[in-house]
DNA sequence: ACCTGAACACCGTTCAAGT
DNA sequence: ACCTGAACACCGTTCAAGT
């Protein structure tokens, strides 16, 4: 698609082929990131691509280093524990709402990059100050950065990303599939078909299990 | 690997294909599901798994309604919402949780088939019971769902399966990475390190952030 | 109804070689 | 240091054909 010269003048680089494969990954869908697309894109053999990653995984583990290096932790304040939790994860899905297509990268890579440890080491710090012991810490903040991913992950369409129309579309199709079911056997479904097809879109969804996850951290037992 | 004659004896079928399939990403990950993977197995060509399904897409979408059939939901009962609503979350992880590789599926297909509707249903219900207006508990709803595939997802070693011996070793590995962290940046990280590597295997975790969640629908504003 | 054969346009990756 | 060329073993899928 794009000859040599106009998608980075010059040299090809780390920087600028996981810049491309997160707007690729945006606008296609994780599965068009592959080194033979970006290799085109750039103007430049596949085989080139192997001089700046080892193979395709540290490739998506530059991409996951590259989204979690973006987020920007609250300072740390006085600020009760609770509140301080819900900015940091607030600042994590921040950043990785915008790429559905890449937050699964992060699920197994937190761990992996400086930036990433200093989230965990932010939460983890939290919790024990919310009274957990480390071994508990260590299990409820890995499930609130996982389901961090997860939330940023549940975009509507998987896949391809459809445009403002399309989508329209997709959501009367599948809001008159469950409008059309049984009263009688799915009366709640059917209430809440409309928020059911549409809901991932909203910031409320967002904010509300965001809420969710810190009130779950406050009404379990300390141990 | 197979010749016709051991994988299925006289004929291929959906069912047999998806057995096949599940086996396979149970012990080599999803990646390793491929329709010519499979057709090997049953000593058959590719082509002929086009018969049974439209293409690789509804291969899936038959994977995952496989999985989610197989949730034995608890009887509607007397027992407090959130009791039950526990019940019902860890019905569908018990049946998930084997299947780490094939849990991703689960997160856009819930809705598809009919036995997922009804655990949509049945958790639609409990949430209004509790207090929760129609469109509230479709996002609650969501989020719970994709938790719990979240949680079985959250398998340790990502990709292919490995066994003990293996396993132990890559715990210690990333255990004494996390471990020989600087201890004035990362005093948490380091507290936490064991279980951090190790925690996703113990059934602790499961229950305590399932536990999680539903103190966490407890103490939202029921709006 | 159920399956094969040949072909197409894709993958990731290795290895040797060029500048 | 950075990139190419040719090759290999894989993908999903279509289309026409066999029984």
């Amino acid at each position: 698609m794009a000859k040599r010269s106009d998608a980075t003048r010059g040299r090809l680089s780390r920087e600028a082929i996981i810049v491309s494969a997160v707007a690729l990954a945006d606008s296609e869908g994780l599965e068009a990131v592959t080194i033979r697309r970006l290799a085109q894109e750039h103007g430049v053999t596949p085989m080139a691509m192997y001089w700046h990653f080892n193979d395709k995984d540290s490739l998506l583990d530059g991409l996951a280093e590259h989204l979690i290096e973006a987020v920007k932790l609250p300072e740390p304040s006085d600020a009760d524990w609770d509140a301080q939790l819900r900015d940091i994860l607030l600042a994590f899905l921040t950043v990785i709402r915008p790429h559905p297509a890449l937050a699964g990268l992060a699920l197994r890579r937190i761990l992996a990059a400086e930036s990433g440890l200093l989230i965990a080491e932010r939460v983890l710090g939290l919790l024990r100050q919310a009274g957990y012991a480390a071994g508990r810490a260590a299990e409820v903040g890995t499930f609130l950065i996982c389901s961090i991913v997860t939330l940023a992950n549940a975009d509507p369409v998987g896949g391809p990303h459809r445009t403002g129309e399309d989508l329209e579309q997709v959501f009367r199709v599948k809001r008159a599939r469950l409008e059309s079911l049984p009263p009688s056997r799915f009366p709640n479904v059917i209430a809440a078909a409309p928020a059911l097809v549409t809901c991932r879109e909203a910031d409320d969804f967002f904010d509300l299990n965001v809420e969710l996850l810190v009130q779950g951290v406050r009404g379990l037992p300390r141990g």
